[in-house]
DNA sequence: GTTTACACGTGAGAC
DNA sequence: TGTCTCACGTGTAAA
């Protein structure tokens, strides 16, 4: 904003010709034409604004702007405090059901504690010939590619795989087999697949 | 804003008393005090301003109020994609394997019934739109069909699916996404789908 | 010299 | 009724 403190002296009236004062008209109703344009542009974006009249419309952006900013603040503080503690925010309820599907809460039979458990969150079965391993990891290509290089240096034989997209995260299946190679105890094939990711 | 029409019609000034010309002169004077004080006030809160005329002051308001409320949005999004609920599914009759792949029952009842009945096992994630499925079950085609068939039912498009054949049984992971349809907690949908599969 | 931006006083509509 | 707000034309000053 210009500030300027005006002159009062009008005892010499400038001589103008009569096109430079039709310009001069033209000129400053194109410039209030202008401001009173944004005006109705900023004013669109003020949520809630009652009074349109000028002075309301600054003093709401204002607010606006100042509530925005506030707002940016804390998201980048929170986004900051998460990143230290990775993702703890994922929360789990875990319930179980009976043969009448009736729900009832585990929580403190505890089944699996599933509150405690942070990324990633893995799971390996086996059945005969076949291993089936379930990894929810964060969303990052070359945890998908240790995960297989270490499936397969273990002694897996991967056959199948599927990877889906969730949310942040990757939801992620294979199927192995056993080759001869494999002598691992299941616990030691989560071990290894949590070490690899770490 | 109020955008008025001007009449141009001066044929006949307004009579008017001295006190009340220059009361309004004070009035007008005292308004445009107003307005100047909230351009300044505003232009503070913009960073990076160069130009500080009125329009530009109007035009980077605009603008900065945009952006941050761009930003808003995007923060509120992340936020919704990390709030992540779950459920997991697993009936009172757990078979769990040991270390020697031998079956063993977990259940307190001394359930010793060591067949697949106590499938399905299911597991449903929700972040933001995106919902997970995760479905063990016996290696049935129609358990397929019903399952898909009922998630549609329940006012979800599925995005994306796979079927890994693990021994007896189908390793099922779906993506779905919720429709407009949608309005169900996660603990419903476990019920639904559990019936539906008995 | 031209352009641009500002504050001013003023008449008039709106509530 | 007055009080508020607006757009207008104008003079002026800096770029």
């Amino acid at each position: 904003m210009i500030l300027r403190i005006p002159m009062l002296n009008r005892a010499q009236p400038l001589a103008r010709s009569h096109s430079n004062a039709q310009d001069h008209i033209l000129a400053e109703r194109k410039r209030r034409e202008k401001l009173t344009q944004r005006f109705v542009a900023l004013s669109a974006l003020i949520p809630g604004l009652k009074k349109m009249d000028k002075a309301s419309v600054l003093g709401d952006a204002i607010k606006h702007i100042k509530y925005l900013q506030e707002s940016v603040k804390e998201y980048e503080e929170q986004k900051k405090e998460r990143t230290m503690e990775s993702m703890v925010l994922v929360k789990k309820s875990q319930l179980v059901l009976d043969e009448n599907h009736q729900l009832s809460s585990s929580s403190s039979e505890g089944n699996r504690d599933c509150s405690s458990s942070n990324l990633p969150e893995m799971e390996v079965k086996v059945s005969g010939k076949d291993v089936l391993i379930k990894i929810l990891c964060e969303k990052q290509k070359s945890n998908l590619i240790k995960i297989m290089a270490e499936i397969e240096r273990l002694g897996l034989s991967i056959t199948n795989s599927s990877v889906l997209p969730f949310g942040p995260t990757f939801d992620i299946s294979i199927i192995a087999q056993k080759t001869s190679d494999f002598d691992m105890k299941v616990e030691d094939v989560v071990k290894s697949l949590s070490c690899c990711l770490s």
